[in-house]
DNA sequence: AAATGAAAAATTTTCGAAAATCCGTATCGA
DNA sequence: TCGATACGGATTTTCGAAAATTTTTCATTT
């Protein structure tokens, strides 16, 4: 891996766990000394996070964390309710026993980390959160891996990071319950698709999302307040 | 504009009208003298259109255009379908007077062309072409372009520029006849659209894409030959 | 006071040299 | 002969200085 890639991969984290807020300026100078490289690596991290829509680029005028909003939240979830119920399909239609098994055993290790972290009698630490986010992450992916279109399953990536932009910040904060059992839709999700129940399974993905985005609008102004039409700007 | 941002549509446009073949390496040194540039605009450049999945890039192992199979091309044409459909759903729903004109205008502008480029008695120039290919970009655009989502739209310009490798050298081919009649099926969908109707629209893109992807399959193995399963390589 | 514009400061963008990495070839030992 | 390994050239990647650009400051004019 070179240290472009490190980069991009460092920077992505830091916008979607919220340490770089949305509209924030990115001075070289700074990324030079936070992420201890070069120009050179740090411009190539930025123009594939631009490509990702998480930064802005304004010529000449440098970079800056791309901002967010509820219409833009709502964008995403849409878009990711169309991208992810044709590729649930397509997996459902192509994916063999690997596949299954994949989604099931994904399945399980999130449940795993959920149920820990559930009966934790302290607020989970950041490390604890992001090891959750990842299996929550590989769950999802599992889902759609065998949809057989490079396309959708690199469209469907790009979304999933943006909506995590929305969601990180609620789960680290420890004032908001979480009362919604996700284990319940996850599982109800794994079932239709080890029944290789289509129709059922992309329901169940499109009321999963839905969900999701009125959770994250529920939350949106008590976790970005002011953030909202920043676009406008 | 800077100039990574002129070396991004410089290759980028290499790269759609196939000057710049499928799979080949681009070395750092030949693409400063094709170019004109240093190392930092033209990485930058690449760096982004390897997001667009028009380059492939291995760790410390350089950049190359990425290649191209008839798989592929149904998978953007199927992708498109999808996304088109919905975007143009949309479009439908929310533009506005200025979006309905923009539409006939271009469609217009297209139209001139094409027909200007139908009774030339010598085969048309480069330049004609690409203007004819500007006009027909433009078109497709309009039709989408008040869908209201950010992210439809970026992902549809996507699409639509790796549709164009398969097509833009079947257009320069003073071989091959092109009978299919373009003007007819973009002046149903123009129409559709002024009477604002979603359904027969959405039914219309997706015909016209089949048929495009029908068209591209065919002349395949004429334009590529032994280009298929590159990706296997 | 507001507007203009020139000079200075801050910042981004670009360049080519230097470091790191990869790839083909030759050499060695089993 | 085959496989492993070391060498050298080719190539990519990274670095910081230099050039170009934007932003800020501040004196001057209307």
């Amino acid at each position: 891996m070179t240290l472009a890639d490190h980069c991009y991969d460092l920077i992505r984290s830091d916008i979607v766990t919220g340490v770089l807020p949305p509209g924030q300026p990115l001075k070289m100078d700074a990324l030079k000394v936070r992420y201890g490289a070069g120009f050179s690596p740090l411009r190539e991290a930025l123009n594939r996070l631009q490509a990702d829509r998480l930064v802005d680029l304004a010529s000449s005028r440098g970079f800056r964390v791309s901002s967010i909003s509820l219409e833009e939240m709502w964008d995403v979830i849409q878009t990711r309710i169309l991208i992810e119920t044709d590729a649930i399909r397509k997996s459902i239609q192509y994916g063999d026993d690997r596949w299954e098994i994949d989604v099931v055993s994904s399945l399980h290790a999130l449940s795993l980390q959920s149920q820990r972290l559930n009966e934790l009698d302290r607020p989970a630490t950041n490390e604890e959160i992001l090891s959750l986010e990842k299996r929550h992450s590989a769950f999802h992916k599992a889902l759609i891996a065998s949809c057989q279109s490079q396309w959708l399953l690199s469209f469907a990536e790009k979304l999933y990071v943006e909506t995590e932009r929305y969601r990180f910040p609620i789960l680290t904060d420890r004032k908001l319950n979480k009362k919604r059992n996700l284990n319940d839709e996850h599982t109800r999700l794994a079932n239709a698709v080890t029944s290789r129940d289509a129709d059922g399974a992309a329901a169940l993905i499109e009321a999963h999302l839905l969900k999701t985005g009125e959770t994250l609008e529920n939350n949106f102004e008590i976790i970005f307040p002011d953030q909202n039409q920043l676009a406008a700007g």
